[in-house]
DNA sequence: TCCTCGAATATAGTATACTTATACCCTATC
DNA sequence: GATAGGGTATAAGTATACTATATTCGAGGA
């Protein structure tokens, strides 16, 4: 049981609560494709699994419904969340809206600090696309419009987009080396806006980059 | 203890998870302001005072948290979520670009039995803002808000909405009959544009709406 | 007098045990 | 042979008991 003993280790060198390690480990294996869609989550089975008691299990259940991955019934239990083609088109609207919204108060703050923190991140991201693995990618890509929230400033705004992100990450998976450097010039594109505090072109950049990166045809 | 006994009356009659009929108490304690801001939520005490074990309390604190009511820190426990002034104008500006958003998918949508439901929210409301109470009034302005959203259709953005909606509930408390009034001719309004149409004008009107209902200045 | 260290208490975190509802299967009857 | 009803098994809901941590208050020393 390997799995039961990284939690321990994991248990032992933090404080985390037990919750929040069984809710990544839970994560992980439904991002990874190892719970497939609509595959009952029983909170016995994970609690022997994870070798933890039930209540830490069923906690992060709670916890991951909240986030849409799961989805729990009443007395009937946890599944994995089946995201139909309209709940994803659902998703990618609002997302856009918003990254459209956050880039539009990025550019008119115009924090110049935030701004150089972003302007780091891209490079770095510029090197990565290149030579770094896809999981590489992935990270510096959620670091980019990390650091774009901080400069839009909005607290509110920044954990709904990081929800929608997490929410939206299968269908955003980057398909091929060319998308992602497409991507990463569309970012390259949004700081430059951002920069230029031109917050109309920034925030049709952001919006566009969501349609772009989900491969779906834009009808605005 | 009254709670104690309505509560045990509510769990004969449905079947709904007791940590669901907890969360609506400890909700209702929150927005009626018998729980102060950053005052402490005990486990313990609660679950003394509701007559029910620790974890159904635990379980729906963690949901408030999740809906942002609530704050949990680790081994430090619960408190009623203190929100500064940014945070308020920040969820205002979010809720007001969303509810634009919304009101602009449903001009476009334009579903003529929906919009025939929404009508007729509207017309009840009409009278009670007239010759209802205050808290009719506020469970009717959600009603509205929530028929609009169907007709938006994007059941993301709906699930969203109500979310700030809860939580700004306290800032958004009609503080005079006139502004009851005011608030709804422009529900008036915001209809007349989705029935014609006019998803430009819908979206202007729901986002005016949103700052008029705060009573902040736009600055867009 | 104030600061620091430690013990006691309060409270969150976790485990286990018990209760109740749902679902599935088997049997009996039509 | 099919369907309805009951019984059993499985898993969620809830309670209680135990553990670990944080905070508070008091005592002692600087």
């Amino acid at each position: 049981m390997d799995k039961t003993i990284e939690i321990e280790q994991l248990l032992g060198a933090t404080h985390t609560p037990l919750a929040k390690l069984v809710a990544a480990a839970i994560r992980d294996r439904i991002t990874s494709g190892e719970f497939s869609i609509g595959s009952r989550l029983v909170e016995g089975k994970l609690s022997e699994e994870l070798g933890v008691s039930r209540m830490p299990v069923r906690e992060a259940l709670r916890e991951l419904a909240a986030e849409g991955l799961v989805t729990i019934e009443p007395r009937r239990g946890a599944s994995v969340t089946a995201v139909t083609d309209d709940q994803k088109r659902d998703m990618i609207e609002v997302r856009a809206t918003l990254e459209a919204l956050n880039a539009r108060l990025a550019a008119r703050r115009h924090d110049p600090e935030q701004i150089a923190r972003l302007q780091l991140v891209l490079d770095e991201g510029g090197k990565i696309t290149e030579t770094g693995s896809r999981q590489d990618f992935i990270r510096q890509n959620d670091r980019f419009h990390e650091a774009l929230a901080d400069v839009g400033g909005n607290s509110v705004l920044t954990d709904m987009m990081r929800s929608l992100r997490d929410r939206t990450a299968m269908l955003f998976a980057p398909t091929s080396q060319l998308r992602a450097r497409e991507n990463w010039q569309e970012h390259a594109a949004i700081l430059r806006a951002v920069i230029d505090g031109d917050s109309e072109l920034a925030a049709l950049l952001a919006a566009r980059h969501v349609y772009n990166a989900a491969q779906m045809k834009q009808d605005v």
